[in-house]
DNA sequence: CTCCGGTGTG
DNA sequence: CACACAGGAG
């Protein structure tokens, strides 16, 4: 899916239209006069990842964007550190095998965002002269980069003046400025206004207002527990002032649980092909297969849907094997 | 709104 | 055991 109807641009955009001109204002203050103690803390604080490297490319930045989709920093490293080593741009990538892209994935979770890694590369190496585009519009067109990944790397790799917005940044600019929780779901159109409101003017400072906020969310204002002493924003956030209101609510029901999950079954089939000894030469005999399931029912149609996804390949009707 | 992994943490 | 986690696509 590569069509550009598939997301929409980003809209809403105006503070004062969505918030109005009052609360727009005062949330600019409030950010204004919180931008010199988040920063100071930021640069305690920060940790020293490495793809924070001034020399990183914008598309190390991209890769490591897309690895943190709802995976922890802290497990993308090592990943990290290995891909960019193995692939270091986007032509590199684009011509590694698949089951080599899929393998390095190793446990990452997600497999298809491997996939859709691998296609944006194709797409920046062909079409792009294998350079990343500087322009939010033509990196939402890329597989697998959405309104979050596109800002990031706008803001983060090229300095551009961007609000980014992920689950991080919602939860402290609804804290901080709103003085209630953000509650689960697409982001709304007045989070989005906050976001822009409380946004420097300054390019170089609205990046490091990007990152401190979300570094913020990851260490100190966290979901369950925001360790609010510790907090530089503590002198101004509406949250703390109104005494934490139904802190940790949310409003989506609670996750299906992942055990006996297709979600369980397809990563199981995945661990396996990934960890296959070297004699089988990549083929899971399906005789081996039904060994990890009991429901062959279910087992089957997660090989099914895996191969529907481009995960994996059927060989010989029922044999599977990581795609070449 | 639902599906899509795997892990650290309380 | 529950739950959150630098989201994206159908």
């Amino acid at each position: 899916m590569t069509n550009a109807t598939k997301k929409t641009k980003r809209r809403h955009d105006d503070p004062d239209a969505v918030l109005g001109v009052t609360r727009t204002r005062a949330a600019q203050r409030l950010g204004a006069r919180l931008r010199r103690p988040l920063f100071a803390w930021w640069d305690v604080h920060a940790r020293a990842l490495p793809w924070r490297d001034a020399r990183t490319s914008p598309w190390g930045v991209l890769v490591c964007e897309i690895m943190s989709q709802q995976t922890q920093m802290s497990r993308v490293v090592p990943y990290w550190n290995a891909w960019m080593e193995r692939w270091p741009d986007a032509a590199a990538l684009a011509d590694a095998p698949r089951a080599d892209v899929l393998a390095a994935w190793g446990r990452l979770g997600y497999p298809r965002r491997a996939l859709r890694l691998q296609e944006c590369a194709r797409v920046v190496a062909a079409e792009c002269r294998d350079e990343l585009p500087r322009d939010y519009d033509a990196l939402v067109a890329l597989p697998g980069v959405g309104d979050y990944t596109a800002s990031a790397v706008l803001s983060f790799a090229y300095g551009e003046r961007i609000a980014v917005i992920d689950t991080n940044i919602r939860r402290v600019l609804s804290r901080a400025f709103l003085g209630e929780e953000s509650l689960g779901g697409a982001t709304g159109a007045v989070e989005r206004a906050l976001a822009n409101a409380v946004l420097p003017r300054d390019a170089a400072a609205s990046a490091t207002w990007n990152q401190a906020v979300m570094e913020l969310g990851a260490l100190v204002c966290t979901a369950k527990q925001p360790a609010c002493a510790d907090c530089p924003l503590r002198g101004g956030c509406l949250f703390l002032a109104a005494g934490l209101p139904h802190l940790g609510e949310r409003r989506t029901r609670p996750r299906q649980r992942f055990a006996g999950t297709d979600r369980q079954v397809r990563g199981i089939i995945m661990q396996a092909l990934r960890d296959l000894p070297e004699d089988a030469h990549g083929v899971l005999r399906h005789e081996d297969a039904s060994r990890l399931w009991k429901d062959t029912a279910q087992l089957d149609r997660c090989i099914a849907s895996l191969d529907d996804d481009g995960l994996v390949e059927i060989v010989s009707g029922h044999d599977v094997r990581l795609p070449a």
